[in-house]
This record gives structure tokens, C-alpha cells and sequence, in this order.
DNA sequence: ATTTGATTTAACCAAACAGTCAAATATACA
DNA sequence: TGTATATTTGACTGTTTGGTTAAATCAAAT
């Protein structure tokens, strides 16, 4: 009997979702490797399609997972009621947190969606991506002349560049700046009020 | 007899690399197929081992050529006599330029970094990416009262950011603002304007 | 015309790969 | 305990892949 009193104790299916995600997260989907997963998770690489008949069916559970647990907080936070300028903050507290945690993650997802963009549409279709209510507050306070005009799209693509790109890039700055592992994690941790200072002072008038 | 009046006339390497540039920057390494690469250049696969031995030795001349056509630009226009604020503008203009022209860039050369981290490595001491005169012209400035204080890291991610961003999350953006691609163009030339005003305003005292 | 060297091809090969299957083992329940 | 069901494995398969090779073709010089 297995010994489920044990906390840290995982199934095999939560083993092999939780290797095949560093896995692909690391490696993409064509450099994934059905044996590095088995190997990863401690197991046969039959049980892999046992659990999940084929690459494909394993590679969607790990994607859809990970947008699921990624993308519905930023519209959350962007439709909530909160002021303008407290959101920009909360989004980079979410982001620039999670990510530190997973930091392969946005270069996974950009790349899969490069090769295969049309993954996207259902996820955003069935999550009711929707940006409306974001977008008239953003238009209210151009309205008010709180803030400087700015397009919805320029307004967001800012705001995620400014947070992401640093994970994105990292080997990049890290080569570029010199730093080691533990300086990229200190500049990291200065991203969060670099992110909201940034913003929001490009938005005052 | 090959036809060398002709101006549009490749020779058979420069098909080939042009193949395998079009091939390698849409899959990546791993999902790209030599057969792909062959049948892209309207040529025998094995031809591709003549003139370049291996995937490997193809790749990389594809890799290495890509590095070199995109970062010593920045270093250039960063280490040049400019003004603080004319070099944001260089920057933004060189790279959103570029980038329309060859969209697939970014997300192929951070993925293969983030892959294989240590390619960057020769690169970078190749070409004696040096960011110091940089700084110090950054340094003065803000010693000089003329913008607020901020670290060459964090400008430098800010500035790459904003302008490499909408290339890396293209198929993001078009899914979240549902645009088409002509919308995604008109808004990708908005940009260049949007990254130099959003830097200088987060700079002003 | 013949030789020489560079270019191109079709056919082939070995390794790596995702996926299969029958047999073995553990688990639950009667 | 015995039996049915779920889980796990080692050995196997067919296909795809990067890479090779020997022969054919072409271009130019002798």
C-alpha cells in the first residue's frame, strides 16, 4: 500500500503533470523528450500513455494548465474596481512573484504560440477574455484629464512588456549586464517598483 | 549554364541560408526539419550536408548571424555621442523597424538562449558588448539633475522591452485586442512613438 | 574531345523517437 | 482466500530523422 499519510507524497499523475511541465517548460514541445519526462517523473515511459495517450494529449494538459493560471489574473485584476494606479501595482506584484517562481514559463508559452498561434483562441474564447470594462475606465480617466491619452493596447502592451521581459530576456541581461544568478535575483526583485514608477509616471500629465 | 545576369539569381548557399533562416526562425532548432529546410530552397536534402555538414553547423551560422545583425547596433547607437533622449529614439526606430521586417526574430533567438544559455556567451566577449561609456553618460545625467535616478539595468530592460515586446507576444496582443493583421501593423507603427514618449516621461524630473 | 573539379541527386543507413502490448504486480473487495 | 480491477513494467514496433555514399551531371580548362 502506498503510504498516502505522507504529505509530500504525490500520485503518478500529479508526478508525471509535474515533471512534463519542467520539462516542456525547459525544452518546448519539439525538444521535449517522452524519455526525459519518464525519467524526470521516476517512472516507465509506458505509464506516460497510460496516463495520457499521446505527446499531444500531455503537452495540452501542461499548456492549458499554465495559461489557466496565468492569463484569467490579469483580466481579473484589470476588470476589478480597483483605482487605475493600484492596478498597474498589483499586476506587477502578481506577475513579478509568480514568475520569479517559474521563470521559463513566458518564454514557453510565446514560443508555442510562435509556432502554433491558433492555441490561443479557444483559451481566450473560453476564458471571455474581455477587456471592455478595463478600457472604458482607462478612456474615463483620459476623460477627466487624470491621465495622459493612451490606446487600451499600447496601455496593456506596456505594462506586460515592462513586467515579463526581464524573464523573457534573462539570459540576455544577464550576459549583457554581468551578473550572475544572484544579482539577476536581486534585479528582480527591484523590477516591481521600477514596473509601477515607470508606468505611471508615463501617464501623468 | 546558371543564369549570373540575372540579379534576383541566388547561388545555392545563399538559398540555402535563406531557407534555413525562414525554416529555423519559424520552428526553432528542434522543429525545424533539414527536409524543410531542402524543400523551402527547392533543393536535394542532401545537398544541405554538402555545403553545411550538419543541422548544427547550419544552425549556427543562421544563429550567429542573427546575433550579429541585431545587438551591435544597439551597442553602437548606446555608445555614441548622442544625447540621452536622441538615443531612445535611435533605438526604438532601429529595432521596431527591423523588427516588422523580420517578426520571428525575438521569440527565435530568446527561446534558443533559454535553451541553451551559453551561446550568447562568445558572442557577447566577441563583440565586446560594452555598456560602460553608457552608464557613465546615464550617471551624469542624473548627477546633473537632468533626469531622475534609475540603474543602466533597469533603463536598458525598459527600453528592449517596450520596443521587443509586441514581436515576442504578437499572437498575445491580436488574441487579447482582437486585431487583425492589418490592425496589428498600424499598431505596431504606433509604437515607435509610444516607447520613446513612455521612456523620456519616466525619466523627466 | 578529354580531363578535372565542383555540384547535384537518388538510394540508403543507423539512431532516436513516439507509441504499443502482453505479461507482471499491486490493490480492493467478496 | 480468491477474484476482479487498476497500475506498472520490459521488450518490442514502425516511422521519422539527421546523415552518408556512390554515382551522375555540369562547367571550365587543357
Amino acid at each position: 500500500m502506498k503510504n498516502i499519510l505522507a504529505t509530500e507524497e504525490l500520485n503518478t499523475e500529479e508526478l508525471i503533470l509535474r515533471a512534463a511541465k519542467k520539462i516542456f517548460t525547459h525544452k518546448g514541445f519539439e525538444g521535449a523528450r517522452m524519455k526525459d519526462i519518464a525519467d524526470e517523473a521516476g517512472i516507465n515511459k509506458a505509464l506516460l500513455h497510460y496516463y495520457f495517450r499521446s505527446k499531444d494529449k500531455l503537452f495540452e494538459s501542461i499548456f492549458d494548465g499554465v495559461l489557466k493560471s496565468f492569463l484569467p489574473q490579469a483580466i481579473l485584476i484589470l476588470s476589478s474596481e480597483l483605482p487605475l494606479f493600484q492596478k498597474i501595482d498589483r499586476i506587477s506584484e502578481y506577475y513579478i512573484q509568480s514568475l520569479s517562481k517559474q521563470p521559463d514559463i513566458p518564454i514557453f508559452v510565446l514560443h508555442e504560440l510562435s509556432v502554433n498561434p491558433y492555441r490561443l483562441i479557444e483559451n481566450i474564447k473560453e476564458h471571455g477574455m474581455d477587456l471592455h470594462l478595463f478600457s472604458q475606465q482607462l478612456q474615463s480617466e483620459i476623460d477627466e484629464g487624470k491621465i495622459r491619452p493612451i490606446k487600451t493596447a499600447h496601455f496593456i502592451t506596456n505594462l506586460f512588456a515592462l513586467c515579463v521581459f526581464p524573464f523573457i530576456g534573462r539570459p540576455l541581461i544577464m550576459g549583457m549586464m554581468n551578473l550572475n544568478d544572484t544579482e539577476f535575483n536581486s534585479y528582480v526583485l527591484e523590477r516591481r517598483q521600477i514596473v509601477t514608477e515607470t508606468m505611471i509616471r508615463s501617464l501623468k500629465v
